[in-house]
DNA sequence: CGACGTTGGTTACCAGTCGTAAGTAGCCGC
DNA sequence: GCGGCTACTTACGACTGGTAACCAACGTCG
């Protein structure tokens, strides 16, 4: 019963609040950005280049979100050449456990989900 | 430092399998169908009126892709009216867990993201 | 002293996805 | 036969994400 009870958790006033969460930070690249800030503060370039495949626009917009939420804080400063530093605040940091979570599950499924994929693509 | 062997976890192969299950089970509809889909089995409109604002075609299209990955089942009884039940697999069940943690995680900072959100609208 | 590179973006444009609304098919009660 | 119920499917417009090119400040090189 218990278990229901967090559903429900989930479910909760129909789901709006969790959906308006989801929303804002489960896009494809924000679990990802906040992983990767997890290992330290890091400039726009570095976090370009460890994030692989994302565009510089994305990771400017992905990043203004994560700002805007405050779970990252972004830290200019003015020298030549221009550096700018993004670094998780705690609530960035609260991030964490869950996207594990989350990320431990995935790593966990996805040969069955892939699996299933392709016998789904193969009699459909 | 095993925080951070965790975190190598998410970054990975370079993110690329996180991201392409994120892709998948991380849009605004799967992870509250199958939140409610925990319950136990559903029918194609029950399902649309437990989760409040998702059209029929978002619905149709979400479970189908659940159905591919493996998550739900899908059972047609061929009776008069139709009816078709949506029920959670063992993979999908296993889903709930990271969900709830990730869910826990929304509600806990709503309010505090909610708050940098005006703030951040008014210094802007 | 002007062209070039570096950093951290912004803008224009295009394709794909999402949401809304309407249509479909089989069967039932009236 | 007509509308209604169930479980979709389709058409179309709006929005979002991706690609690529451009921008601004400043130091350096020729």
């Amino acid at each position: 019963m218990s278990e229901y009870e967090h559903t429900c958790m989930i479910r909760g006033d129909g789901g709006r609040t969790i959906r308006a969460i989801l929303d804002r930070i489960c896009n494809k690249w924000t679990l990802l950005i906040v992983a990767t800030l997890d290992q330290g503060s890091l400039r726009f370039t570095d976090l370009h280049h460890q994030v692989p495949g994302i565009s510089q626009r994305m990771l400017t917009l992905t990043l203004r979100n994560l700002e805007r939420d405050g779970l990252v804080s972004r830290t200019v400063y003015a020298e030549v050449p221009p550096r700018v530093e993004y670094a998780l605040t705690p609530t960035g940091k609260s991030l964490i456990p869950p996207a594990l979570a989350l990320a431990g599950w995935a790593i966990e499924h996805i040969s069955h989900i892939e699996a299933s994929r392709e016998a789904y693509q193969g009699s459909r």
